[in-house]
DNA sequence: CTGAAAGCGCTTACAG
DNA sequence: CTGAAAGCGCTTACAG
């Protein structure tokens, strides 16, 4: 029964919808005419006279048209379409929704901005990233893009910076090619408090545990624990967490004396766990510091020392960097860090006397 | 320091991203035949020669050349581009995420599909609807656009359904204008279902209770009440929830003697507190039935008998229906109803003897 | 089988 | 102050 038709599913639209040219026609002026009334730029404005702009505003109520965002696309205008491509599904399935408060702030600062916001879903599943297939063309639908997704693709960065297209990351990222506009959590200065924070708690071996990755999330927590370790003239000690069970990790720190740790959000339930498990106390036998909240919530009964991720500010600005550059603030700051909100739980505690 | 560009922020990009034409000249052929190998349509494709296609597929090769999507939008051809619009916040602030799961199955069956999600978050804070603005016209930047959210304008679908436009809304609507796609949840067969299931717990005096408004799933759950209450030789009651306040409520129900109430998801939670609060017991002295899970998670320990909105199944077949309709399939089911999961919980019981 | 040409609906120099 | 014209990068009849 299916009928395919020859029309190919091409919009049909009873009625033509007008264009400038018909409101030319009826106002008596000439497309180019229109064209300027419409282009509310300031000095493009003033250059038509009062009455034949008048006549022309009336054809254009009386035709109902309104601007066809392609056709001005492609002549050069904007789309006010900025793209958000991510490279993982946003998403996502399981309870964590790691990405929802990023695109929820960006979607706050669209409305404000008076943009749309185009999510590249398309090419997400090969996850080649961007580079590869016909991808970054494919984001020129769009005036700029945000990029969002921990596992992103240092071709696709450096092809972007080298194209100047309008675009920034939510994270810090770099790449050799040139500078990556960024709306990223201040990791450094938050790993840095929480450090000084069990400091002052009285801890003295403070180990860090992360991941072995070099992403610059990992390298910027890493900085602000050297950084703190080094001003209170303390060694600083970082345990791999890499693959290992969160018993034999837990082993590690106390053979090493460590009595407080800074830990990475997706290991620290495991190794709170595996303290409990084997009759220890947190904080009391041993202080843990979360490096940021998780991207699978789990353990959100426990009041957690540490901080949280600034996700839908940094969704936000991510998004108004990208309408600044827009905008022709080629000066205005492309990289910007936001601040981490602190938590003082009860995970951390203070350095008991028997230690 | 702020330095304004005369260039208007325009894409720069270093070097201008090659087009066909410069992969006709490198291929010694038209641009013409560039663009006929390209549409890989299998009645155009077999047009050009074996030995000139392979030219033009290595000159591309050789250019990096991607088709610019504006370009083609504007020629008549396909964005791959699939809006969707929404009458509220797709993101909301508060807990419950009632717009995510349906995003969520949109996402899954745009990347199934090869399509990207164009969201349009600039029209929505005047909420004044599509029609009334420029909006109706700027949802033509993508082939099709799925429709969202609880407070449609009715303007808006006569409009879409007049211009042809190809469009699904999530959620049955209705209009004069036409015949409305839509991809809804069977809210009429699962209050039904609900209904025989209490029925069948021993109760007789079983109401409705739902809200006064004429929308069309408050409609179809009023539907199925009546045939279920109908079908079983007795009198329908519909309470409605008003801004009453649920004590109110409860006293009217318990006054007319009801045993059990088929309840909008809304005024459930509220209802079932006030008859704690008076002393009484759930599903003792009073069988709850919910009509779907609540906008606003609430209640989330309670193990409510009733039904469930099959909210991602609605935002993935939305999504098909256009897709459909995009590939001219005009005689393709466009208002499909998806089952809602029952749940056979314990907030309904069977009816006790002193009743 | 291939190409010259028109056209999609705009913007933007460039002339009057 | 206004308009004729070119051009954005494609697709699609229409001729050869």
């Amino acid at each position: 029964m299916t009928t395919t038709r020859h029309e190919s599913g091409r919009r049909s639209g009873s009625s033509r919808r007008p264009t400038q040219a018909d409101v030319a026609r009826l106002a008596g002026v000439s497309q180019t005419t229109v064209s300027l009334v419409l282009s509310g730029s300031g000095a493009a404005q003033r250059r038509v006279g009062e009455e034949v702009s008048e006549r022309v505003l009336r054809a254009i109520e009386l035709t109902g048209y309104v601007a066809n965002p392609v056709a001005q696309s492609l002549a050069g205008g904007r789309t006010s379409i900025i793209g958000v491509y991510t490279y993982e599904p946003v998403f996502p399935h399981d309870a964590g929704n790691f990405y929802y408060p990023f695109l929820e702030g960006m979607e706050d600062e669209a409305q404000r901005l008076g943009v749309d916001l185009l999510l590249f879903t398309s090419m997400a599943p090969s996850h080649r990233g961007l580079t590869g297939g016909s991808g970054i063309r494919r984001l020129r639908v769009a005036d700029g893009c945000v990029l969002l997704g921990r596992h992103s693709s240092p071709d696709d960065l450096a092809e972007l910076v080298r194209q100047e297209f309008p675009f920034a990351f939510v994270g810090r990222r770099e790449t050799p090619a040139g500078e990556v506009p960024f709306a990223g959590a201040a990791y450094q200065d938050a790993t840095a408090s929480v450090v000084e924070h069990l400091l002052e708690l009285g801890h003295r071996r403070i180990a860090l545990v992360n991941e072995y990755t070099g992403h610059e999330s990992v390298e910027d927590r890493a900085r602000g624990y050297r950084r703190a370790m080094a001003a209170a003239g303390l060694q600083p000690v970082t345990f791999d967490q890499g693959d290992r069970d969160a018993g034999d990790l837990l082993d590690a720190l106390r053979a090493s004396g460590m009595t407080a740790a800074a830990v990475s959000s997706d290991v620290v339930g495991r190794l709170r766990r595996a303290a409990l498990d084997r009759g220890l106390t947190v904080p009391g036998d041993l202080s843990l510091a979360r490096l940021g909240d998780p991207e699978i919530r789990e353990d959100a009964d426990v009041d957690w020392t540490g901080f949280l991720i600034p996700r839908m500010q940094m969704g936000a600005e991510a998004l108004r960097i990208v309408a600044r550059r827009l905008a022709g603030d080629e000066d205005t700051d492309a990289q910007v860090f936001i601040p981490c909100t602190l938590v003082d739980g009860s995970t951390a505690g203070p350095l008991a006397p028997s230690a």
